[in-house]
DNA sequence: TCTCAAAAAGATAACGTTATCTTTTTGCTT
DNA sequence: AAGCAAAAAGATAACGTTATCTTTTTGAGA
């Protein structure tokens, strides 16, 4: 059988087609005992409207893409989770934008295929949504973007945006390991060209400076945003500096990849070595023992940016000049057993043995 | 700049609407004096086909959707992956269609989806493509499927298919631990619903059965694909049989849960205790040490099954009865240390700590 | 009951392509 | 050079909606 036309309805509940449109677009000057005529027509034929005659004819369109051009599994899982429940209770398709930030002509392979599919928006996560050269370049097409990204929350922001709170994670976790006595905390940096990974590091270094703990070069090393860069580092880093009790690494994935270093030196955590991550993602519950960590809640970002995209297109959202909603999602510290006091006074450290080891 | 039509390219080029759509068609019967004065006029504009136009006119449709419904993280990036790079190579767009395998009216949400989007077909990947209840609705819509599914390939098939090599791959890797001399070999099922497990154990049993070991109900444990399920059943396992010297795991999730129960309990991979995976999932190189995994390149699989369907788009491929293109993806055996030579004999095994141990 | 503005509903064109059908052009044969 | 089939190109309607503009209906006030 064929599908049923908004024609085959207006038929059979004896409207004109505009007044089947309207009842589509829930146009309030339909009386209610004609729309629900139209109603009663609908549901007995099986109608949907199309959503591709929709959008050709319309100026509206029922579609909104994604990029991310990110490696992270975790995160992409979960930020698609997230904008497909919005999109999904909200009735609008989700397509996903290939997207290779550092590529050569980004810009224009973002804009060709926005227009191809007439995406009404973009959901834009980090590191693209830090590039204003990219975001500008999409919003004067007039391309409604919601955008992903590490805080602090600023004023002069281009678009409804959520700001997660790298600084604050990473202060509040470095805080507890300096309340546990530890005075040498190594740190892994991130991805240095991300956002994200300056939060974190400014995070960790005030809450350094507000113990008047100095900071030290030996301590701080350069990565990205792996396992086996943690791996890595970790590795260089106890080695050159034995005097290290705890470690903070830029995520989880690189927490669990110190750990596994850390175990490669036979050393113990967190009686030896206290390590902490960033985000709660799996890989937190995936070492032995599990990791503190702050926690990044990917979906519920991804949920409400979404959910701000969507209100943005709404017909009488759009005005020049004017505020962007923002919200910030906070990082919430969580205390699992990577972490503990420091063992001993710090001559007497670990690699001392003194004690509990004779 | 309002965006060129394809009325502006015919009007600057000088030929009709009919033509200027021949050549965005390849049609095979514009001159090619004629297709190179319109390709001009394309160029000078900065034409880009409306595929909304497109679509609501023409039979055809250009926009594909994947379906997952399947937590694992890596399997979804890759799958994406796969599927998106063959989609920006043949100009497709892809959609992502939620979907919940168990929930109450799967077929009838999936069925909106795809009429709603005017997908032009779906990439399936397990467990959805393995219920013939859900493929055949589907079908019968008119849609077009691209299975992706676990081994051996079966001759009835309704659709173009990539099956995978289950059985192979935990054979290969289950004959190799024998070959190190182990006999006492712990099996830990994946999702039971799944058929990629079920591959994967009759690997595991044909090859014991092979070499003559007969099954032990004691050593095999049934599971879930989660690295807490690896943890958990391999810790049980190991308690309750001191004797097992190594364990196949159903993937590397599980297999690194596997790893983290055993030094857990004392034990030292692989000197007392020999573990292998299924995938060779990045899981496989964040643990320490790496696995023994078979590889299952996903988005090779993915990219495969991605150009059957658009192959199958093509519009003189419809005919009924016919038989549907397959491809079988093997499984490559990676020998990493997670498995070593059996210590000692099977009487002094590594309970016993008779060597190297004293 | 009549008037008239506001509310509700309708008629029709338009969105940017492709499908169908028709006409013109081409180039081969005689 | 005429005839003719095949190849190439054109004219026009159609896809399923929404936008614009117009007409009809409603009901409050005089």
């Amino acid at each position: 059988m064929k599908k049923a036309t908004l024609k085959d309805v207006i038929k059979l509940a004896g409207v004109s087609l505009r007044t089947g449109s309207r009842v589509i677009n829930n146009d309030p000057t339909v009386r209610p005992a004609t729309r629900e005529k139209v109603v009663d027509a609908m549901a007995k034929l099986g109608y949907t409207p199309d959503v591709t005659a929709r959008t050709l004819r319309g100026a509206k369109s029922f579609m909104i893409g994604v990029t991310y051009d990110n490696l992270n599994a975790y995160y992409i899982r979960d930020l698609l989770t997230g904008v497909l429940k919005v999109c999904q209770e909200s009735g609008y398709g989700l397509q996903i934008v290939p997207c290779d930030s550092g590529g050569p002509d980004v810009i224009q392979k973002l804009r060709q295929n926005i227009q191809y599919s007439r995406l009404a928006g973009l959901v834009m996560s980090p590191p693209l949504s830090e590039m204003p050269e990219i975001t500008d370049a999409l919003l004067s097409d007039g391309t409604r973007l919601a955008l992903i990204t590490s805080g602090p929350a600023e004023d002069q922001i281009s678009s409804p945006t959520v700001f997660f709170d790298d600084f604050g994670g990473a202060h509040a976790i470095t805080s507890y390991v300096i309340s546990l006595g530890h005075r040498k905390i190594g740190f892994i940096w991130g991805d240095k060209s991300h956002k994200t990974s300056h939060g974190r590091y400014n995070g960790y270094a005030a809450a350094l400076a507000e113990h008047n703990i100095a900071l030290d070069a030996a301590l701080i090393l350069e990565g990205q945003y792996t396992f086996e860069c943690g791996f890595e580092k970790t590795t260089r880093m106890l080695q050159a500096n034995p005097e290290v009790t705890a470690l903070f690494a830029s995520n989880d994935e690189m927490a669990a990849g110190a750990i596994a270093a850390a175990r490669n030196l036979d050393l113990k955590v967190p009686d030896d070595l206290s390590v902490a991550g960033f985000e709660d993602s799996p890989f937190a519950k995936q070492t032995w023992p599990h990791l503190t960590t702050a926690r990044l809640p990917t979906t519920e970002i991804a949920e409400a940016s979404a959910k701000m995209l969507i209100q943005e297109l709404r017909p009488n959202s759009i005005s020049k000049g004017r505020t962007f909603k923002t919200k910030v999602i906070y990082s919430q510290p969580i205390i699992r057993d990577s972490t503990a006091k420091i063992a001993g006074s710090a001559l007497f450290n670990h690699r001392g043995r003194c004690f509990p080891y004779s």
